[in-house]
RNA sequence: CGGGGUGUGGCGCAGCCCGGUAGCGCACCUGCUUUGGGAGCAGGGAGUCGGAGGUUCAAAUCCUCUCACCCCGACCA
């Protein structure tokens, strides 16, 4: 190679910036963000569930944070930057030190203090603006931050998917009523839509459970894809979307009831709802499973019916139980007597029993008979057993939509974002006051607000990759262009790269100059690899005609230009697409 | 936490069943040739065989314990 080039030192340039690719797949993950992240080096594991950014991860990240930024900023919301490591008494006033569990990553210093490091941040906000003294007049306030959170997942999986460390932006406001409130909710509901459209994911809100913290309501953001741990139900024919943990099933009108006597059949050694339905010569929507939990200590019967799942978020809000677990073959016998797999609402008295709506609406059941081997046929809702009807199971496919009635779609997404009404659930808890105009103190109305920052990157390769490697959308592209001299021997062709790259590094279009001596496969591979989405390449054959070849990643197609219009067809490139979506 | 699997140069793996003192591909270093889709030849450097203990004349290999990582499940933002 030329010595010359090393004259001129551009800091982009494959030999100033650490891209260690792997020619061979990672053995230790089958998800391909992950795969090829680590073979095209933006990240690196530590250990499991903790990563590092490499150079070109960080520019990806970075890209990330500064739409996060500028549509937060738009928003009105302010950067503010809060202490990760946390002390318990501040978790203690919200009861979160004993509720997070096993999640929360916690410490004790030398002193015996107990802290823990921050998986979220409303204890530390609130505690930052109760002790300001606010009028409503200064109000409303939203604080957001990008910063790294800690979370002891029980098993981190699907490499920054779900992490122990990760990072997040998060928002907070604090509004005088509840009006105040849903404007801010509905304003930073728009502001990530714009966040997530700008990032280029093609992504769904859905109404969403509140889970650990709390409140009234809250969507969640959702990428489309395979591998998503979420399952979402939304509707085919309008708007309507929701996690299935929150999605509303539709009571089903009730029909005749069967006039058939209760009767008891003999089912030896079968008790799962596949195997009953064989012996039986029946379909699982003619039975109901009766599932015992244990709700706060005390013991609770589920029905559902057979090809349905009990969805313990419902269940555990119809009881208005805050711990909800399924009962142990121990607690099973003492509720009804009989082994677990045989257990039947019939005969039961003395405890709750809590059916699905689906399971009214059946002319009669199957169900256990609360001793061994033993099932009943034609139990009757109503005549054979009592209970309290209510909407206790997940929705699926093809259930009616809770809107307007049309059939449900399934869908797998991975969340990206989630917003919260809170109401005063933290501001009351922590006693965080404003003066009202009569000059009374009222607590914030607050509502949060979070975006799962590595997690976009990994969601954006899940959508956006083919065999090859990475295709990054350009808004969030570590490089827009990738210059790649053919004939690394030839000073033409090197002084020609080397032009191109200041030409459009001047252009302000960010440019990566591979000035590796590497024979051109070896180049084109790892350019694929990487996913910058264009890639510009100077030869030989292209220099004596004066143009230079432009290949775009995501469709492979390739046009050449002349060299002097190289940096007019970025500028029109970006031009079109501003920086958003693609 | 339950079930399954894997730990051997930087990366990917073989060797283990049947003990005899570590090998292959890629990467790396040197030289020559080569040069539009992961080059060829020649030479070279690099391994506590995850860790501890045990059996044995002898352990990557057999036994016990332990740690880490991955997958499935349970759990959970």
């Amino acid at each position: 190679m030329c010595k010359s080039w090393h004259v001129i030192r551009l800091r982009m340039r494959t030999s100033n910036l650490w891209i260690p690719t792997l020619r061979e797949d990672p053995s230790d993950n089958e998800i391909a963000s992950y795969r090829l992240m680590i073979r095209a080096g933006f990240i690196r594991k530590l250990t499991s569930g903790i990563y590092s950014y490499l150079p070109l991860g960080l520019r990806v990240l970075f890209k990330i944070q500064q739409i996060v930024r500028e549509e937060m900023d738009r928003a009105g919301a302010q950067e503010v930057l809060l202490p990760a490591l946390q002390p318990s008494e501040l978790w203690e006033e919200t009861g979160r030190w004993q509720q997070y569990g096993k999640e929360l990553v916690r410490l004790t210093d030398r002193h015996d203090r107990h802290f823990c490091l921050g998986p979220t941040h409303e204890e530390v906000v609130t505690d930052l603006i109760r002790k300001e003294a606010l009028s409503y007049r200064s109000l409303p306030v939203t604080l957001y931050q990008i910063q790294t959170k800690f979370r002891d997942e029980i098993r981190p999986r699907f490499g920054l998917m779900r992490g122990r460390e990760f990072i997040m932006k998060d928002a907070y406001s604090f509004d005088a009523d509840m009006q105040g409130a849903q404007q801010r909710y509905k304003d930073m509901y728009d502001a990530y839509t714009r966040i997530f459209t700008r990032v280029g994911l093609r992504f769904r809100a859905v109404e969403a459970d509140t889970g650990l913290i709390g409140g009234t309501s809250s969507h969640e953001f959702m990428v489309l894809a395979d591998i998503g741990e979420e399952a979402i139900a939304s509707c085919t024919a309008c708007a309507y979307a929701a996690n299935v943990e929150q999605a509303c099933t539709v009571k089903p009108a009730e029909g005749p009831k069967t006039d058939l006597p209760l009767t008891k059949v003999m089912t030896p050694g079968v008790s799962s709802v596949d195997d009953v339905c064989a012996f039986l010569n029946c379909s699982p929507h003619e039975i109901v499973k009766t599932l015992i939990f244990v709700a706060d200590g005390r013991p609770v019967v589920a029905l559902v019916r057979g090809d349905h799942q009990v969805n313990e978020i419902k269940l555990r809000r119809q009881l208005g139980a805050s711990e909800l677990h399924l009962a142990g073959n121990a607690v099973i016998h003492e509720v009804t007597g009989g082994p677990s797999g045989f257990s039947g609402p019939v005969h039961l008295a003395e405890v709750e029993i809590i059916a699905d709506d689906a399971v009214a609406a059946m002319p009669g059941c199957i169900v256990g008979a609360n001793m061994g081997d033993t099932h009943y046929r034609h139990a009757v809702l109503g005549r054979d057993f009592m209970a309290r009807c209510a909407d206790i199971r997940n929705a699926v496919a093809g259930d009616p939509c809770p809107e307007c009635g049309k059939p449900l779609d399934m869908d797998r997404g991975i969340e990206v974002g989630h917003v919260f009404m809170l109401g005063t659930k933290y501001s009351q808890a922590m006693r965080a006051t404003f003066a009202d105009a009569a000059g009374n103190d009222r607590p914030f109305c607050m509502g949060c607000y979070g975006i799962g920052v590595s997690r976009i990157m990994a969601a954006s390769v899940e959508q956006n990759h083919d065999d090859a490697g990475v295709v990054w959308p350009v808004s969030i592209a570590p490089f827009m262009a990738h210059v790649i001299p053919v004939q690394d021997q030839s000073e033409a062709v090197m002084t020609e790269a080397v032009n191109i790259h200041q030409m459009l590094s001047q252009g302000k279009i960010e440019t990566l100059l591979d000035d590796r001596s590497a024979r051109a496969g070896v180049k084109f591979n790892d350019a694929d690899l990487l996913g910058i989405p264009y890639q510009v390449i100077v030869s030989e054959k292209n220099l004596k005609q004066g143009v230079i070849e432009i290949k775009m990643r995501k469709t492979g197609e390739r046009i050449t230009v002349k060299k002097a219009d190289v940096t007019a067809f970025f500028l029109k490139e970006m031009g079109g697409t501003d920086t958003v979506g693609a």
